[in-house]
DNA sequence: GTCGAATGTGGTACCGGTTACACATAAAAT
DNA sequence: ATTTTATGTGTAACCGGTACCACATTCGAC
């Protein structure tokens, strides 16, 4: 591999206005830039990034921490990420945290030494403190789903309270009359606020009762096993609102094997719009998040950070959308 | 952030001492060592990988390129990849290369300049030249599923022309008497080889014809359209061998508009193993393949090349798994 | 005719590590 | 007692860039 020296050489200038040439920073005679150009060619030189890195604290390089990709819900985030990241010439590192506060930390620091430009927390545990301390360190962060508390670091998220709303109107809309919610785990914080959207619409309705709200672990299994004791302690409910899609995919497992019809007799409503939603049968409704674009979002607010056209942290909050489909249809009757 | 001089001034000793201190290489006095230790702490010293990478060429950091992490076979590939990789200490970058050979190459030119230490290949359009120049250049790469012929550079792979046959045998046994299949893009080996299963296994038999096999596109909607295709020009077909799972979920749902019984009228069997296939309805048979595994082998792979403990290159073929669902039983009448 | 700005280029310290080499001393071998 | 050998440490070049500073030259302005 060629060096800036060796095409220093060859073109006959020295290594700055090579560096010039290269960076476009500062000037260069035309005449000079075709010698340079022509011994870059000859050599076939590219300069390093390690070196820029070290001499220049910077790297075109950020990271993604996500709990876990094998989650249907982070692929296409990720997609989304590193397609508007590479656009503006950055790479992704990426990592899983498994939600583990230790894996994050291990992450940072290691994160750290290779002089990362930023990170994307998509995970629920890095709290108050660790961010914090990036700040004071310098390296910006981006959060999604969950801020540390306010103002330490900007965010992305989806309205979830809003959505849950909408779920449970639709479902009302649709001749529920006794609806569940199986929640997530509580110490997210999409969890919670898909719990108070639930709560919101239904805790004025002559039937509800806080038995009606079980606990699931976002996974599929998870919502079966909560649709199981569900169906047990109120066989009379007639619609279920999951906290997210893979327990609403477990729900209509479960209610699969009772042999109880969805959406006949059980209408089900899921959280996040992820693509295992259009292959169940019957397929799902669904409040759907912008996954993609929360991904370009978050990724594009990061890069803005690094480039220093951004100090300010804030929130965003992007759209959902209800996407009606069979499992809770109305007037589907035996 | 302290540097190794600062360390070394504070605790007395040469840059040099430090250096081995932390490395292991060479020989320090334990007074020295301890003197060393509190110094490190003091100064909270974390050594910069990237000033280690320019000096040392060694960046601890490998490369995945897959074709596209949203589709369904990759989060979990990448997740082995990832989990090995931090177990040996190195991060991993990870890219999108769509299948376009021209965004591989990009990335490749990248990850030269990062002194990437390796890169792992789930991409098909790498083609031989590629392969012969990386090796040249010193990087070591492995593939997935497809080598850019025989040896220039290890391959992962699994028994796809026998899982191919292993699906055609099962649903002969489960009572199929004229078997379609649905083929992936022919450029793609996978496509290939589990399209050769199909044939040895039906090629002698009575009612085979080479219209019994049509293309998809290894996704859900090319799963659709060739199943309407097929039952258009074959309305007695009564066995579906799709080459992945993403056609097989399209051949169910199809089937299901039709308003044909899967298992009854028509049996399906896709190829992959991925998470959705345990969701749809009726649970869809497929041969598995060990994904995650499969990730790990390669992971596993890159590392020892990397350290240089492996300088063959070899092919790992692994075995497939066929998982018996409902969408494949037996006996079921209408 | 002089001056200041614009243009163009080179020298070199620096980023923060690694490592070859030189040198010193203590322990073991002859 | 002398020569090896093992142990321990420092100096400084090097990895491959960036960027500050110094120095020339040209040119329009006053």
């Amino acid at each position: 591999m060629a060096t800036i020296r060796d095409v220093a050489k060859l073109a006959g200038v020295s290594v700055a206005t090579i560096s010039r040439y290269l960076n476009k920073t500062g000037y260069v005679n035309v005449d000079t830039e075709h010698k340079i150009k022509k011994a870059i060619e000859t050599l076939k030189y590219e300069p390093s990034s390690v070196a820029r890195g070290l001499a220049g604290k910077q790297t075109k390089t950020i990271a993604l921490i996500l709990p876990d990709i094998s989650n249907p819900f982070f692929p296409e985030l990720a997609r989304a990420v590193e397609d508007v990241a590479s656009t503006y010439g950055y790479t992704v590192i990426f990592g899983n945290s498994d939600d583990q506060g230790v894996k994050e930390r291990t992450y940072i620091e290691l994160l750290k030494k290779k002089y990362i430009d930023g990170i994307i927390f998509a995970s629920n545990t890095l709290n108050r403190d660790d961010a914090v301390q990036m700040n004071q360190s310098g390296i910006p962060i981006v959060c999604l789903d969950r801020g540390p508390d306010n103002h330490s670091c900007s965010v992305v998220r989806s309205k979830n309270r809003e959505g849950a709303q909408l779920a449970v109107q639709h479902l009302l809309a649709a001749g529920c009359r006794k609806i569940a919610h199986i929640y997530g785990p509580m110490d997210l914080i999409t969890a919670q606020e898909r719990m108070k959207g639930y709560e919101d619409a239904v805790k004025s309705l002559p039937w509800f009762s806080p038995s009606l709200m079980v606990s699931g672990n976002f996974q599929i299994n998870g919502g079966m096993k909560a649709t199981e004791q569900l169906l047990h302690t109120h066989p009379d409910i007639d619609g279920i609102f999951a906290g997210n899609d893979l327990m609403a995919v477990g729900a209509l497992k479960a209610l699969h094997r009772m042999q109880i019809l969805v959406p006949q007799q059980v209408k089900v409503c899921g959280f996040d719009g992820i693509q295992m939603a259009e292959i169940t049968e019957p397929e799902l409704t669904t409040v759907a998040q912008p996954i993609y674009e929360m991904g370009a979002t978050v990724s594009r607010l990061l890069i803005k950070k690094i480039e220093g056209n951004l100090d300010t942290n804030e929130i965003y909050e992007l759209d959902v959308t209800l996407i009606p489909r069979r499992s809770t249809q109305k007037g589907v009757h035996l």
